[in-house]
DNA sequence: CCGTGTTACGGAAGCGCTTTCGTAAAGCGC
DNA sequence: GCGCTTTACGAAAGCGCTTCCGTAACACGG
């Protein structure tokens, strides 16, 4: 698309303003060696005219950027929308723009996708969603990330990956964990996993989580049906209709994200098994939708937004000798979809 | 934050391929007057290289624009969340940037927004979500995009604003029309609207919808009870809180977006009052969870992304004579959450 | 063989800004 | 009053790219 020219530049400001170029850009900046009065002048006449500065004038003539590129798989998906939410947030408090694109959790377009936003000159790049368990899948991306970062850059990742940069870790582990001792702790034992790629590190840790306290509680992991499917409702849902054919006896389900959980309710509903009276459910992540399902959704709480903010905050501040590395909290919020194992 | 600065520029390009800056550009730009024989050559060693061309330089040069601005009033909301999916997969098919930000639905905050874009010369403008009816309000806003337009520029608008941009009207009227009628015909007379701030096109347009179909169904608007609250779950969970004490004998609630509709069902939940059996209830917009709420959310379905492809294809195309508009059409889905009114 | 197009390329002028460097004016002690 | 530093500002050099213009080199008809 053609270049809109906004015929406006700082020039005109400091020809009206009667200083020259170089002080108008000071008075701008909020640079010294400019006088207060002069200063408040140029500002003024700026104003008035509704004059902006040309942003990429001013990244070129090597200025700050002020863009940070946002990497997530969809932005429809509630998971990464939350997290957007907490970096437009925080972004809009610095006067940052936040571009956002898709990587559809293909390693190949992740790339593209980083190229992209390198090119567009960003400050900050913020890479939301899980990693590859297999370090190859990212390799280019971790290359150019890194190169990225050596040039001054600053990079933060929200989940596990391969890369060294700064990153904002859920705690997956303790998540499952935490949703597989609550059904434990409720007298489940025939329990069944509804899974995501096994190619991507948040399921591997949830599952690690979830495979401890099983055999904490006593029992043997590989006897658990573990269904491998997509992160989507319609994987949750055809799952459990798996689950129902080939292990019947199950009385509890865990769906490693809620969007999954979703879909095992429904499926549920439609063959008419009460929940949980019959078949107990848990989910992880609490998307906000999570407590109107009904029965509403028990589910391990993690702060999508506040795992956005703390991405950018953390990109925000100076590289530091080694990446720094940020838990967050998870919380088990028990609601209607879990209950005592049934009698009998 | 401080600039990245790749040491590699396109001078290192076409130094190392040995030709001139100007041929080495023309050939990365796929432009003529270049050889096929060096164009090959030259892309081949930018590619090994891993060059990619500056964007503020390219952009300041005089050439073309690849942003797209995108404001919403906030992304964790699935309405929103929705229309910047089916934005961000049109602009990844030609490789646009998409730059989102936060209206926040304050019109002096939508105006810094825009301010802030333009600052970041995008070449596309799109503004999502309602208008509102007063004009004053997005006054400023208003003169910013049409100067934006005026030099070059492209804006779109998803709602019905004061603004002369090309517009994607999702069909409020109908749609609220819709809903009511559904509501009527299955004989329901004791209705009530959680409504959402009359400052919005949007509620106006939907209430307009529904009022003219109470009528026509041989009912007096005034006598219906409308909460005006605002478009979050809350609201809806408390006008219905409302609702139930002051208008007990209602048998039926429109909310004027699914998001308040389910506060509705919510709080009937916690009242214990079956749905639809006592009240029914119907939404707007169909977001995805609609169909796994317990009961299914009745609703009218407005294609959300869809909206937000077309909105970008529209700014995509040379502004025309006249603003275009689009309709898009909506859909009644009934689910489990409306039924027949109550005998006695 | 000359004039005229045509093609393929290089030189160089910006795009609008920041920033370094230079300089005039002002302030200071003696 | 003279030299010194300090302050306030302007001139000009880029930042990395696109594109206008100029110029060889070559092909063609007359």
């Amino acid at each position: 698309m053609p270049r809109s020219r906004s015929a406006l530049r700082l020039a005109d400001v400091a020809e009206l303003a009667g200083v020259s170029l170089a002080t108008a850009s000071r008075a701008l900046a909020g640079r010294d060696g400019v006088s207060d009065k002069v200063a408040e002048h140029v500002r003024q006449v700026a104003n008035q005219l509704g004059y902006v500065a040309n942003m990429h004038a001013r990244t070129l003539a090597g200025g700050s950027t002020s863009t940070v590129g946002l990497i997530v798989h969809e932005i429809g998906d509630p998971y990464f929308s939350e997290i957007a939410s907490g970096v437009i947030r925080v972004a809009g408090e610095r006067d940052l723009m936040v571009q956002i694109c898709h990587s559809g959790r293909d390693p190949e377009k992740e790339f593209r996708q980083i190229q992209t936003i390198i090119a567009h000159r960003a400050g900050i790049i913020i890479v939301a969603g899980s990693g590859y368990c297999d370090p190859r899948a990212q390799a280019r991306s971790k290359a150019a990330l890194t190169a990225f970062q050596a040039s001054g850059g600053r990079v933060s990742v929200i989940g596990r990956h391969h890369l060294t940069a700064d990153a904002v870790l859920p705690d997956n582990e303790a998540a499952g964990r935490s949703a597989a001792e609550h059904l434990l702790s409720l007298g489940h034992r025939r329990i069944a996993v509804v899974s995501g790629p096994d190619s991507l590190t948040t399921v591997e840790d949830r599952l690690a989580g979830i495979a401890g306290a099983i055999q904490r509680g006593g029992l043997t992991w590989s006897d658990i049906p573990v269904i491998p499917t997509s992160f989507t409702r319609d994987s949750g849902l055809q799952a459990t209709e798996q689950i129902l054919r080939d292990h019947p006896e199950t009385t509890a389900i865990i769906a490693l994200t809620d969007a999954m959980a979703i879909g095992v309710l429904s499926a549920l509903r439609a063959h008419g098994i009460a929940v949980p009276d019959r078949i107990s459910v848990v989910g992880l992540d609490d998307v906000s939708v999570a407590a109107d399902l009904a029965p509403s959704l028990t589910t391990v709480r993690l702060p999508m937004a506040a795992m956005g903010e703390l991405a950018l905050a953390m990109a925000l501040k100076p590289q530091s000798q080694r990446p720094r590395r940020k838990s967050t909290g998870h919380q088990l919020v028990v609601r209607d979809s879990t209950g005592p194992v049934p009698s009998g």
